[in-house]
DNA sequence: TGGTGCATGTAAGGAGTTACATGATTCG
DNA sequence: CGAATCATGTAACTCCTTACATGCACCA
């Protein structure tokens, strides 16, 4: 149940569109939370539907035409208690972990290119995510709360990144050790 | 499409029941795959169908009698065809991260608090995989090629809860430099 | 014989993915 | 006026989660 409130924080911090958001996801929002646009209108059809967003003035809905959302009282409300909650980390799914351990079992010809591949889009969102810092927190903005707040949760995408580029590292460093 | 791979990986390891899969999966397979009950009986139905597994000889199925699977050839070869499979790493969703995100917008009354019981069950989920470490691979079951590479799948899981022991253990000072 | 744990399931619903559909706008 | 692009959706499906149901075995 996390999308809506992925959605009502993105809809405070900048009312958009769906197609403005979808965007926003793709980029800056993606590396707390992913969601395609499907996703996106969907919910953002429920939350008007519960009152806790609206579609800013326009004269006639017409299916195509752009439609700007801001968030109401009540969701900004809602996004409250949600922050408040407690939620335990989602246990762990990685593909590329299973396969090596498949690999383990019924041989692996591909593997190290496997790896090598994740480790080539891992280095290239970090360095995406390295320019969004630049940009969007030189050092005058890492001062209020929010912004520092902000900025810890980027590092966190950025710092993970960097964790899987250095982890695939080491995994193909030990997997020529035995070739 | 990963579960069943997952499936048919552990019983190549050791053929099992349903039960113990799933406390397999709840332990030592979970740093890599998690899968609840339900999920696996459910799988374990499908890949019988698909003639990928079989139930090992049992008088009368019947309903709440245990029953031992393994997996057959046309199973060895369709998770062989995937383990050569390539596949993008899944984009990232973190509640946490998203509540940080949220409380930059409206505020954040417990989120130390929150951070910190996160810091505690990582600390013990790490503790948890060191403790398999130590029993599954002692020096000596480090040599052969299938065990280096369980090895290092568990180091995967070990450093990744590392990792968010540490993330989370700056995150909190940094919260404390500004109050 | 009745409870407790073991073992295998069913049902319903939520969330995410993939493919496709439709209207509006712009620009050559 | 035709094509590309912007923008908003629908539909179908798979996967995962949560809650509940049922049968067997043991043992006090």
């Amino acid at each position: 149940m996390s999308l809506p409130h992925a959605i009502l924080t993105a809809l405070l911090e900048k009312p958009s569109s769906g197609l403005e958001l979808t965007r926003r996801f793709d980029k800056s929002i993606g590396y707390f939370w992913s969601a395609t646009h499907q996703q996106i209108y969907r919910e953002l059809g429920r939350l008007e539907q519960a009152g806790h967003i609206r579609a800013l003035p326009s004269p006639v809905p017409v299916r195509g035409r752009r439609k700007e959302y801001e968030v109401l009282p009540a969701g900004r409300a809602e996004l409250g208690d949600w922050v408040a909650r407690s939620e335990d980390p989602k246990p762990m799914r990685s593909a590329l972990l299973l396969r090596m351990r498949a690999a383990a079992m019924v041989g692996a010809p591909g593997l190290r290119a496997e790896l090598e591949r994740h480790l080539a889009l891992h280095r290239g969102q970090l360095e995406e995510y390295r320019a969004i810092e630049d940009r969007d927190f030189p050092p005058e903005r890492r001062r209020t709360e929010p912004d520092r707040l902000r900025h810890l949760v980027l590092r966190g995408g950025i710092d993970l990144e960097r964790f899987w580029v250095e982890w695939l590292t080491g995994a193909l460093a030990e997997l020529d050790r035995e070739e």
